[in-house]
DNA sequence: TAACACCCTGTAGTAACTTCAGGGTCAAGT
DNA sequence: ACTTGACCCTGAAGTTACTACAGGGTGTTA
């Protein structure tokens, strides 16, 4: 019999605080431990393993609905991998959409901070007169409409 | 007496959604407007601009909160405009650091993206071994709690 | 037997909305 | 008068990925 830990050792050794762990089993993404007679969760190593995968996904700002499919695919060894490199392909690409629309938006903003150096007068401040025109792009409807999270939006 | 507007063109000249207007007003971002007889909402040339106002700030990735002390500032024209510089900097500031992380995370994924080039058994595949093993910081806990939204963490 | 660290469940809160259910209002057409 | 259709109303629940309680059990040590 090898080695068993309590939710607490799992948590400090994959690096996902105990609740998040809890939350995942409701998610699904890691079965349900079996339990000690005090009703405790007992992991074993593939819990870990599993655990430390997710992380590593999750640090990297995929979201629980890219990490899915890889748990799949992680799940059965035969199966080809392809999806797995769909996911990734797809999740550079968010990553990389982000990162334009941030630097174009550091552009902005720094263009604006151009407009204020003292502190005016409200009435004089540019970078209040400059947050008043012109909306950058000529919506049709609901561009603001576009945020999710860090990379997964559309 | 100036031209009215009832919420749906509101939002069209505006760009935000009817239903994101209402919600600002229950976060009294906007005052309420006066009802017609038939208990519309009517709106006048001051709330468009407030709403643009926002609309524009949200298009730069504020926060409602970062938003709200530039609407203070707005409110009051003979106040002195250096909280609106202070909002301003430190907003580029976050959305310097989230490019940073974008950055360091899209150099990650390439590198991984470069393991499984075709497709191979999910045993064998670079990828999914990649992101198994040694996590990237050594954390102390909770390094994934830093999530919020596009660049509003800590 | 008490203190203490650890574990349990279930619920609510976060940000900024979006979506839905179940209804009124109003102008135009028949 | 009636109906269609576009527009409006409220209130509640759903979204993402968690975090934070509240109110309680468990297990080891002094």
């Amino acid at each position: 019999m090898s080695k068993t830990y309590q939710i607490g050792e799992l948590a400090r050794l994959s690096g996902v605080p105990v609740e998040t762990v809890r939350y995942y089993e409701t998610l699904k993404l890691i079965p349900k431990p079996p339990r000690s007679q005090g009703n405790y969760r007992m992991y074993a190593q593939e819990h870990l393993e599993r655990l430390s995968f997710i992380r590593h996904c999750r640090s990297l700002d995929m979201s629980i609905d890219e990490i899915r499919p890889l748990l799949r695919v992680r799940d059965r060894p035969d199966a080809d991998c392809s999806e797995v490199n769909a996911v990734l392909d797809e999740h550079i690409e968010h990553v990389g959409e982000r990162l334009a629309e941030l630097q174009r938006l550091k552009r902005q903003l720094l263009a604006l901070r151009q407009r204020c150096q003292s502190a005016s007068r409200g009435a004089d401040c540019g970078i209040l007169t400059g947050l008043s025109g012109a909306q950058p792009p000529p919506v049709g409807r609901g561009a603001a409409a576009h945020r999710k999270d860090g990379v997964h939006r559309k």
